[in-house]
RNA sequence: GGCGAGGUAGCUCAGUUGGUAGAGCACACGGCUGAAAACCGUGGUGUCGCCGGUUCAAGUCCGGCCCUCGCCA
């Protein structure tokens, strides 16, 4: 198979669980590389939350990005992480939510978001006909979604009826694409999950002093959007003793990474680096793997 | 030492008049098409503190012991 010498990467992505030291090696790779650190995690994208969010210290693109009473969706960060990336010279994607990073990484055909108002009516249809009742109008109205989502699954059936009334369907011509946008170096960054644990009890007791209480406290006054509440830590810090808060939300972060390390195994990594070794040697081997080329589909 | 409460899943606990245990969280696995740090599905992972007794059958009743917590000394 004669293929000519491999095209140069033109987009380095870093992906790991929590508290690995994803923003460590990113930060050093954008000093080597005079890269363009675009962030693909969900909860950082908003800002008056550095603390909980764990934000970087340094220059990052989709970080601090949205108020906290705005909306995140994988639709808006997808186009917004693409305009970054094509209009970066050396970008760099640095993730741990695995479907933002897809999103940045591939071209995902989304359906459209629903109409002011839709969501809520049909969140009341729901509830007011029961989980049954409500798949089977899905089922009437769009049996192909009906097949794919649970009844008892409220958030997707009500997506699934938002999509059915606008003429679209959850299940019609969307499609994930596994193809990169362009060619890309994926590099996955990893330790063993007991070690991980470690970290994140020591990560969530710093963030105790640093004072993830009051951030917490503060934001939860204002107006939140559905999502923004969501964020890990907000509502423990704000909500309960902080000896509580910091046991409840060490607990669910280990959670995220686990769920961050499922993700992990599905992605088309061209190495997997354990985050336990110098972030000098692994921006050395992130930047020596990019060079080899060898990962990339030849073509 | 006396009185009281309690020892059941990794944790917090439920368990009717005796019929070889179950809920939330955690954990494992899977799903996911503009909420993904979200949401949903499947799975019990157990010397029911220990020893003995009653009984066809004991987490449950009886006796003894051990341990924890509280109150009183």
């Amino acid at each position: 198979m004669a293929s000519s010498s491999p095209p140069a990467s033109s987009l380095l992505a870093i992906f790991g669980p929590t508290a690995v030291g994803k923003t460590a090696l990113a930060g050093e790779l954008r000093m080597r590389l005079g890269a363009t650190v675009i962030s693909a995690d969900s909860a950082a994208l908003y800002r008056d939350l550095p603390i909980l969010t764990a934000a970087p210290d340094y220059p990052t693109e989709l970080v601090g990005v949205l108020a906290l009473e705005e909306d995140a969706s994988v639709g808006w960060y997808q186009s917004a992480a693409h305009a970054v990336i094509d209009g970066a010279e050396r970008p760099l994607v640095v993730g741990g939510t695995g479907l933002y990073f897809r999103a940045a990484l591939t071209a995902l055909e989304l359906p459209p978001p629903p109409e002011p108002g839709v969501r809520e009516r049909w969140e009341e249809t729901y509830d007011s006909l029961g989980a049954d009742a409500a798949h089977a109008l899905l089922a009437e109205r769009d049996p192909e979604a009906a097949t794919r989502v649970h009844a008892n699954d409220r958030r997707r059936v009500v997506r699934a009826l938002e999509l059915a009334e606008a003429g679209r369907s959850l299940a019609g011509d969307a499609l994930w694409s596994e193809r990169p946008r362009v060619p890309t170096t994926v590099v996955c960054f990893d330790l063993p999950l007991e070690e991980i644990d470690r970290r994140v009890d020591a990560r969530t007791q710093a963030m105790v002093a640093a004072g993830a209480a009051e951030e917490a406290r503060a934001a939860w006054a204002k107006p939140l959007s559905d999502t923004a509440r969501k964020v890990l830590g907000l509502e423990q810090f704000a909500t309960l003793p902080e000896h509580e808060a910091a046991e409840a939300v060490a607990t669910a972060t280990k959670r995220l990474a686990r769920y961050q390390k499922k993700w992990m195994r599905k992605l088309p990594a061209a190495v997997t680096l354990d985050g336990g070794r110098p972030v000098g040697e692994l921006a050395d081997e992130v930047i020596a793997v990019e060079r080899s080329g060898e990962h990339l589909p030849r073509r």
